[in-house]
DNA sequence: AAATAACTACCTACTGGTTGATAATTTTTT
DNA sequence: AAAAAATTATCAACCAGTAGGTAGTTATTT
């Protein structure tokens, strides 16, 4: 792994646990064994860093996705697959949605940053409107907003709580 | 009003739009027109600071909500009570719920405040549980799980497009 | 040789927190 | 009622630590 890509990984880990303010380039930098001045090589500024760590944490949750028709036609509900995402984040990560965390700090987020997080639920909804639709349900966009409401809302609230029962109850 | 409760409510605004982390002892101090070491005198560190807010939130927020029963028996639905006092954090103060975005970062909190959040949601599925029997639903507990985690995804997600239509149709 | 990736050294600003002092007020004792 | 004691609220000055960021330099890779 580059350090580039250990850089990302590192911060990724500490702003879902705590925000994006639950980072520095000191702390990174040791981390993967640098200095905090050669992580400005790699990341002009904390927001650089933080716009590209979303983008790609966007990129790749999108990507394990695959397409919601493709789950249909393997006779399976697109739904269940996007649950099973959050579950896996919370039961094997521990850890918050990166998103989640960033949205709902998101008044307090450099502009670049914003826009990033903004684009992980627009393509989130995008998605899940499709699925809802290849469910034949009536109302595909209301459904996805509700999905990705009660799922981020529920893994919240487990972590908070430090029971994986309440999302596992909000869920089925 | 006293110093200590412009302190609460300077770091209230603060905290809902950035996180624990998004206020310091010096900028309270200077929006209130006191000195950064005169807030340790009302609060000994910043965690106590932090634990008192959660503290006086929850109860302001149970206060305001009074008895689900009560509202029953004025022929008024207890949930559309709750979901009202959602939307109007939202539409109102513009801002997110206290203890939902302290909740997503609930990992790196000092250990006083966490204790603070997990009463907040403790308190608010007990009334949810009580508002969904009231309503003579089958599983109560699961309910109320399902509301509370519904309005906060739909809260942060509201926020995080800058569009409360979201939080709108996420609940009608 | 050029590009990449790291380094040392440093800056300014801000963080939470501590100290000892000072007034004004309130409570208790005489 | 007067005096003494305790409490409340504030201050200036300071501390050690950390923040993001910059300048100029060196080492490594292609």
């Amino acid at each position: 792994m580059t350090k580039k890509a250990a850089l990302l990984k590192a911060a990724e880990n500490k702003v879902r646990l705590g925000g994006y303010s639950n980072f520095s380039f000191r702390e990174l930098a040791s981390e993967v064994g640098i200095k905090s001045a050669s992580v400005h090589y790699h990341f002009p500024t904390k927001a650089d860093l933080g716009a590209e760590l979303a983008h790609q944490y966007t990129d790749a949750f999108i990507a394990v996705l695959g397409e919601p028709q493709t789950h249909k036609a393997n006779g399976k509900n697109p739904i269940d697959i996007y649950t099973q995402l959050f579950r896996n984040a919370l039961v094997i990560d521990k850890k918050m949605c990166l998103c989640g965390l960033l949205g709902a700090e998101s008044d307090s987020l450099p502009d670049k940053v914003r826009v990033e997080v903004q684009r992980f639920f627009n393509k989130n909804l995008a998605w899940l409107t499709q699925a809802h639709a290849a469910n034949g349900e009536e109302n595909p966009a209301r459904a996805a907003i509700q999905t990705v409401s009660l799922l981020e809302g529920a893994m919240m609230i487990s972590k908070t709580l430090d029971d994986i029962s309440y999302f596992e109850q909000a869920t089925f």
